[in-house]
DNA sequence: CGAGCAATGTACCAGTCAGTACATTGCTCG
DNA sequence: CGAGCAATGTACTGACTGGTACATTGCTCG
């Protein structure tokens, strides 16, 4: 039997996900179709037909990588009755999620490179952003309630806090790495904690 | 008299102001070498008189860029006696120093993506780190020599928490604020304050 | 002042790149 | 089965791009 000699769905799937790595790994500026069209079992054609354009395809790759990214970030659920733990938790998870999706952290700087230029043409994703938002909000609510949280933090400064130094985590690994001498992968621990700590003690401040 | 009809300085000079706007503004592989030379008052045969090749027009780039900003690093002085004070004031001039310096930051970026394989070639960068993080040392040392910061954190921690905030807030705005609907620009006291407070909450806990 | 070299300009090249014209194949449905 | 079209492959192109060969200019120093 083996694979169907003609799928579209298959050849377009295939495309896209090398195309994802090619963009993550290289830019959008450096990413050369040709390469891409080579790592894949189909050519240079099928791009442009399921594409239309490199443009295309990136924007493709981008709206793709964040629509996953999204659900994974919906799959987050931290189930304490403590809103001190459930903060902490959540830090730790993101923490988690960046570290091990670096492949679409390179994508973001990417974007941000070309200052949003693209992914502003995406209506589609911002409705996506508002889980993670949601289930901040929830915490905060109930931490406030109990009187172990502060009342003027929102939720936008806390994800603000939290997003900067995961992506930092990852985004900026190389250059700091490199000047300060820290080994982010190897004390991995360490950096995951203390992002837990220092919301925790901001928020319980005073 | 008017200008000297050759400069080797200012030429040279010249180039690499042009380069860096340019690299940063496209990234290494966006950017083209005939562009650069078409922004300055001589011709892409100085790029490669001077500098050797595209790369080698980047690693000087990237060196001065590194060397300017550290620089100005080492003018930032807080001159506080009560700890606190000089550890807030040091995140905002911190964050000050990002926001009006995003050409570097976006340097910065661009290296990420190619994974530091540029920068590391710059053994001279690596000594320019130290001064902000001994004035650190320094401030933390005073805070827990009075009783005022926790005992076990340490510069770099600090150091990495300030700069992964301080990055993003340039870095990272433009895919951000498209996606939580927020204008980093328009609401910059907030942003600034914040950093400080949380850190001082971070330091000052228990 | 004039020899010699640092500094500069012009014109060009060979390789690369996104994109396409045109032919072909094989699946589907009547 | 066979008509017709979705899907695919091949071979090509024109523009661009980093880099260079070669000529020239003008400053400096003996």
């Amino acid at each position: 039997m083996g694979l169907p000699a003609r799928d579209a769905e298959r050849t377009r799937a295939e495309l896209l996900a090398v195309a994802t790595e090619v963009f993550a790994e290289d830019g959008y500026s450096g990413a050369r179709v040709d390469d891409i069209a080579e790592r894949t079992r189909t050519t240079k054609r099928m791009i442009y037909y399921y594409f239309g354009s490199k443009e295309g395809l990136y924007l493709a790759v981008l709206e793709n990588a964040y629509r996953g990214i999204r659900e994974a970030e919906r799959a987050i659920d931290v189930g304490h009755t403590d809103p001190t733990d459930a903060i902490r938790e959540l830090a730790e998870l993101t923490f988690d999620h960046h570290v091990t999706h670096d492949d679409f952290i390179r994508l973001v700087s990417i974007e941000n490179i070309h200052r949003g230029e693209f992914i502003r043409r995406l209506d589609s994703l911002r409705t996506l952003s508002q889980p993670a938002k949601g289930l901040l909000d929830e915490i905060l609510e109930r931490g406030r309630a109990a009187g172990a949280f502060r009342t003027d933090v929102s939720a936008i400064d806390v994800h603000l806090l939290i997003s900067s130094y995961c992506v930092f985590q990852v985004a900026n690994q190389h250059t700091f790495a490199y000047l300060f001498d820290v080994d982010f992968a190897r004390e991995r621990a360490h950096w995951r904690a203390l992002i837990g700590d220092v919301v925790v003690s901001w928020l319980s401040a005073r």
